[in-house]
DNA sequence: CTTGTGTCCTGTAGGC
DNA sequence: TGCCTACAGGACACAA
């Protein structure tokens, strides 16, 4: 679910409440959560006590996001900084809660802190993940942090960028959109979103797009991200996202395709179809989009 | 290297 | 009401 938008937007509402926060312990409901360390991979037997041994005492520094991922800065006294990485993935969502609160449901695993406060992981779907790791020695369940594109936010994101990277694939546009090693933090909604912007049909082969199309794409991926944000992300009615005091976003209001198949274009009126590419759904505007 | 497909895991919505 | 199926914002492994 959330993409850079939303989690950008949980990482500027989070950094006051848990900036210079001592890390006390950790409740681990559900391991497999934790998507580092492994148990039997790192010379550890038991994982879930690796990570609350080596998280406890560490206090929070700095929140920062690169794509999808927010990292926590982590440090204790003058050791090595460790970082605390989380992915949400579709489901997950995070909490600031008096440490007094009982456990809520969906909790996987949570963060007790200084202040009497409480970060708290919920994830239905047990697909979002935690990583503690130490910086410059990422483990290889974290190469997709790795090998990460520039974000369409980013100054040097442009059609020339993106050009390099997709012109010469015959793939179609959309599925390229959601590779993160091309445009970091780009999910579903937000590719959907930029194509109609751009006025591109999600199943265009990247190879036939032109130069002014790509210009358009550039432009459009950095505007709807930055409009994203502006308006702290997308909750859809059936939807997990949640800001960290539980508030929802408010883009949803302002969406023009994504989750809109049989609705009238905003636009010019004409319904909203959908297709699927891969595994995933897309929606365009058959007029507005060619 | 690229592309398309299946899988992870669970809850929820909708059909019957 | 109850059972069953399809689907969900992501990422990755894998086969061709």
């Amino acid at each position: 679910m959330p993409e850079l938008p939303e989690v950008e937007t949980i990482r500027r509402e989070l950094a006051p409440s848990l900036t210079g926060r001592k890390i006390l312990g950790a409740r681990i409901s559900r391991p497999d959560i934790v998507g580092w360390p492994r148990s039997g991979e790192c010379g550890v037997r038991n994982a879930e006590c690796e990570l609350k041994r080596l998280i406890t005492g560490q206090r929070i520094r700095q929140l920062e996001r690169r794509g999808k991922y927010l990292i926590l800065r982590l440090s204790r006294g003058d050791s090595p900084g460790r970082l605390l990485v989380i992915h949400l993935r579709l489901s997950g969502q995070l909490l600031v809660v008096p440490t007094s609160t009982g456990k809520l449901r969906f909790e996987r695993i949570r963060f007790l802190l200084s202040g009497r406060r409480s970060l708290v992981f919920i994830e239905p779907r047990v697909l979002g993940r935690v990583y503690l790791v130490e910086e410059g020695n990422l483990p290889p369940v974290l190469k997709g942090l790795q090998n990460l594109g520039l974000e369409p936010i980013h100054p040097r994101f442009n059609a020339r960028y993106l050009q390099n990277k997709v012109q010469h694939r015959s793939a179609r546009i959309k599925a390229l959109l959601l590779d993160q090693g091309i445009a970091a933090g780009v999910g579903n909604i937000y590719s959907d979103e930029a194509l109609f912007r751009a006025g591109i049909r999600p199943l265009r082969r990247a190879r036939r797009i032109t130069n002014q199309e790509y210009g358009r794409l550039a432009r459009a991926l950095r505007s709807v991200l930055q409009d994203g944000i502006r308006h702290m992300g997308t909750t859809m009615a059936d939807a997990r996202y949640r800001r960290p005091d539980n508030r929802p976003g408010e883009f949803q209001k302002r969406l023009m395709v994504f989750d809109r198949e049989d609705s009238p274009c905003k636009v010019c009126g004409t319904t909203i179809r959908s297709c699927r590419i891969g595994n995933r759904k897309s929606r365009y505007c058959p007029k507005c989009q060619t």
